[in-house]
RNA sequence: GGGCCUGUGGCUUAGCUAGGAUAUAGCGCUGGCCUUCUAAGCCAGACGCCUCGGGUUCGAAUCCCGACGGGCCCGCCA
C-alpha cells in the first residue's frame, strides 16, 4: 500500500471512531482531496448534516475536536462544513520515496489478480489506411491494457478483422482486376494500405457507373456467400495484405495487438449458424414473411422503432452482428471479462448484442467503451471520398516538426540519434494529444494543435523526463537520501505529493475506464518537476544534494511510467 | 420523428457518476527570467451571466424538466 492510501486508511479509521463516539456508528462519509493546498484529505460533513440535525459546520468542529493528531495525521481542522486533514509532511515525503525505490521502476503497479481481460479495439475495415478520425482507438484501447495491466489484470488484447461483406469483396475485385494505370494512384507511400485504397476508391466508382462491373461484384458476393473456397481465400489474402500496412502504422505508434481474429472463422467454423439456431428458438424470435430472423427486443430497454434486431437474411445467411454474438460468445470462453473500444456509431448495436447475448444465455456481457469521431474542420472523414488526414501522415508530419525542434538546439548529436529521438517525441506528441481529451468528446482535427509541442503536450513530460535523466548523469556518485529534513523546501514537498498520488491515478484510469486521468496527472508532475528545478540548486546543493538527488531519480522513475502507461516514449534526452 | 452523447474565458480543456471551500489546466495575449544542473522551461498579469429558460435544494457547472447549437445512430450494410 502506498504512503497516501495508508493515510486515507488512517482518516477513514479516525473519522469512523470519532462518529461512533458521537453516536453514530453507521455515518457514512468520504474522503476527497481538497482544492488549493489547504490540507490533503478532507472529509465533507453535509451529507451526514440531515441524520445528525446538525449544520454541516458544526458536525465538522465537533468532529475536529475528537480527531487527535496521530500516527500520520499531522493537523485536524475545520473549515466551511470540511473536516480537513493534513499529513505529516516528513512523513509523507520519505514514504513516497521509499515506495518508489524499493519498487524498481515498478510504483503504481500492483501484483496479478488472476482475472483475465479481453480488450478489443481498432478492428478497422481492412479496406484502406487508419486516418485520424479513428485513430483514437487503437490509442485508447492500448493505454487502457497498458493501465489494466499495471492493475494486475491478465490483458488480451485483441483486433477483429472484417475479412467478410461487400466492402472487403469491392476492394479485392479492385486489387486483383485494375492494374496502375487505371488507378488514382495518389500516394507514393510503399504500404499496402496505401497503395490499394487506390484500387478500392476506383473500384466503387466503377461500381456505381458501370454495370458489368457491378454485376462481377454482385457475382463474387455470392459466391462468397455461399461458400466459394477460391472467393473466400481470395478476399481473406486480400484483407491479410491490407492489415500488413495497418499493422505497420500501429507499431509506429507503440501498439501491438496479441490478437488478430478473423470474422470468417465464425462462418466455417459454424458457430455463427450455432447462433442463429439458437436464437430461433428463443421467444423473442419471429420471422418475416419473406423469411428473415430477427428478436424483438423490446423488453430490453430499447426505444422506439429499434428493437426489431434481424439475425439472418431473407435467404438465411447470416448478418455481421450475428457473427459479432459468436465472436462474443468465443471471447467468453477465454476471458473473464471483455471489454470493447468502440466508435460512437456503434452504441445501438452494442446494445443489441448484449440483449442478445442476454437472450443466448450468457450470463456476461462486454463493457463497451465509445469514444466519438474526429472530423476535419471541413466536416466527417471518408476514406471513399478521399476526404482524409491519415494516421501515417499525421505521425510523419510531427515526427518532422520534432526533428526541426532538436535541430534548433541540439549540435552535439549524431543524425540518427536526432532522428530516433525526434520519432519518439513526435509519436508521443500524437499519442498525447488524443489522450488528454476524453473519449466521448467530439474532436475537430487542426494541425497546429496536433503538433502543439509546449504546456500540455507530450513533448512537454518527455523533456522533464530527459531533463531529470540528464541531471543524474551529471550528477556522478551520490547516496540515496530520503531524510525529510534534507528537503524542506516548498517545491519539493509538493513534488513529494504529487508524487504519492500516481498509484490512485493508474487505480482509476483503470478500473473507471478514465484513462484521460493520465495526461492530466503526467502534465501536474512534470510542471510540480519544472517548478522544483527552478526553485532549488540540485547539484550544487550542498548538504541537501543527495536528498534532492533522490528526488530526482523518484521522478524520473514516475515519469517514466506515466509515460510508459501513455505508450509513450521516455527519452533520455532531448 | 425517436434514441444516445456533447455544450465551461478568443481557442482547447478538467471538474459532472456520489450537489457544497476562491471553477482546473494549456494555447494565445501583456510583462519579466538563460555565468545553477537542457528556456520543448520558470515567474507575474489580464481574460468566466460554466449555451439559454424554468425547477429541486440552505446551497447547482454538477440533479430534474424544457428550449437551442454540435455529433452519432435508428439497413435483410459492415
Amino acid at each position: 500500500m502506498s504512503v497516501m492510501e495508508s493515510f486515507e486508511e488512517e482518516v477513514r479509521a479516525a473519522v469512523s471512531a470519532a462518529l461512533a463516539d458521537m453516536g453514530f456508528p453507521d455515518a457514512e462519509f468520504r474522503t476527497e482531496v481538497p482544492p488549493g493546498e489547504s490540507a490533503d484529505l478532507a472529509v465533507p460533513c453535509f451529507q451526514m448534516s440531515k441524520a445528525m440535525r446538525k449544520a454541516p459546520a458544526q458536525i465538522a468542529e465537533e468532529l475536529a475536536s475528537r480527531v487527535p493528531a496521530s500516527g500520520h495525521i499531522s493537523a485536524v481542522s475545520a473549515l466551511n462544513g470540511y473536516l480537513n486533514f493534513t499529513m505529516d509532511g516528513d512523513a509523507l515525503v520519505r514514504g513516497t520515496m521509499e515506495d518508489i525505490l524499493s519498487s524498481e521502476g515498478a510504483y503504481g503497479s500492483v501484483p496479478a489478480n488472476g482475472v483475465r481481460v479481453n480488450l478489443e479495439h481498432t478492428s478497422t475495415n481492412p479496406t484502406g489506411p487508419i486516418h485520424v478520425g479513428r485513430a483514437r482507438n487503437p490509442v485508447i484501447g492500448d493505454t487502457l491494457a497498458r493501465c489494466l495491466r499495471m492493475r494486475g489484470y491478465d490483458v488480451t488484447t485483441e483486433y477483429y478483422v472484417n475479412d467478410v461483406g461487400k466492402q472487403v469483396v469491392i476492394l479485392t475485385w479492385g486489387v486483383n482486376n485494375l492494374d496502375e494505370s487505371q488507378v488514382d494512384m495518389t500516394e507514393d507511400r510503399d504500404k499496402t494500405d496505401h497503395k490499394w485504397v487506390a484500387y478500392y476508391r476506383k473500384a466503387n466508382s466503377l461500381m456505381e457507373s458501370d454495370p458489368e462491373v457491378a454485376e462481377q461484384i454482385s457475382d463474387m458476393l455470392r459466391r462468397f456467400e455461399a461458400g466459394d473456397h477460391s472467393v473466400i481465400d481470395t478476399v481473406r489474402e486480400t484483407a491479410e495484405g491490407m492489415l500488413g500496412g495497418l499493422k505497420e502504422t500501429l507499431a509506429g505508434i507503440n501498439v501491438v495487438l496479441d490478437r488478430y481474429t478473423w470474422e470468417s472463422t465464425f462462418i466455417a467454423d459454424g458457430s455463427a449458424r450455432d447462433v442463429v439456431e439458437r436464437l430461433k428458438r428463443s421467444k423473442y424470435a419471429g420471422q418475416e414473411d419473406n423469411g428473415a430472423w430477427y428478436l424483438d427486443l423490446k423488453d430490453f430497454g430499447i426505444q422506439g422503432k429499434n428493437t426489431k434486431f434481424t439475425f439472418t437474411r431473407a435467404d438465411g445467411t447470416t448478418l455481421y452482428t450475428t457473427r459479432d454474438l459468436a465472436y462474443h460468445l468465443d471471447k467468453f470462453t477465454r476471458a473473464d471479462r471483455v471489454i470493447d473500444v468502440l466508435g460512437e456509431d456503434q452504441k445501438l448495436g452494442s446494445k443489441q448484442l448484449c440483449s442478445a447475448l442476454e437472450i443466448l444465455g450468457c450470463d456476461r456481457q462486454p463493457e463497451p467503451m465509445f469514444y466519438s469521431f474526429v472530423s476535419l474542420p471541413e466536416g466527417k472523414m471518408s476514406t471513399r471520398r478521399g476526404v482524409v488526414v491519415y494516421l501515417d501522415d499525421l505521425i510523419d508530419e510531427a515526427v518532422s516538426r520534432a526533428y526541426e525542434e532538436i535541430e534548433k538546439r541540439r549540435t552535439d548529436l549524431s543524425e540518427e540519434r536526432m532522428r530516433e529521438i525526434a520519432r519518439t517525441v513526435g509519436v508521443g506528441a500524437v499519442r498525447y494529444n488524443i489522450l488528454r481529451v476524453q473519449p466521448e468528446k467530439q474532436l475537430v482535427f487542426r494541425w497546429e494543435d496536433a503538433l502543439n509541442f509546449d504546456g500540455n503536450s507530450g513533448p512537454f513530460l518527455q523533456y522533464a523526463h530527459a531533463r531529470a535523466c540528464s541531471m543524474l548523469r551529471k550528477a556522478g556518485a551520490y547516496e540515496r537520501c530520503t531524510d525529510p529534513s534534507k528537503l524542506r523546501d516548498e517545491a519539493e514537498v509538493r513534488l513529494a505529493k504529487v508524487l504519492s498520488g500516481f498509484p490512485a491515478v493508474v487505480r482509476d484510469a483503470a478500473e473507471g475506464r478514465r484513462i484521460h486521468l493520465l495526461p492530466a496527472y503526467g502534465h501536474e508532475l512534470a510542471s510540480a518537476f519544472n517548478q522544483f528545478y527552478a526553485a532549488v540548486p540540485v547539484l550544487g546543493a550542498g548538504d541537501s544534494r543527495d536528498a534532492r538527488i533522490t528526488l530526482v531519480e523518484c521522478v524520473r522513475d514516475v515519469l517514466r511510467n506515466v509515460l510508459q502507461c501513455m505508450g509513450m516514449g521516455a527519452p533520455e534526452e532531448m
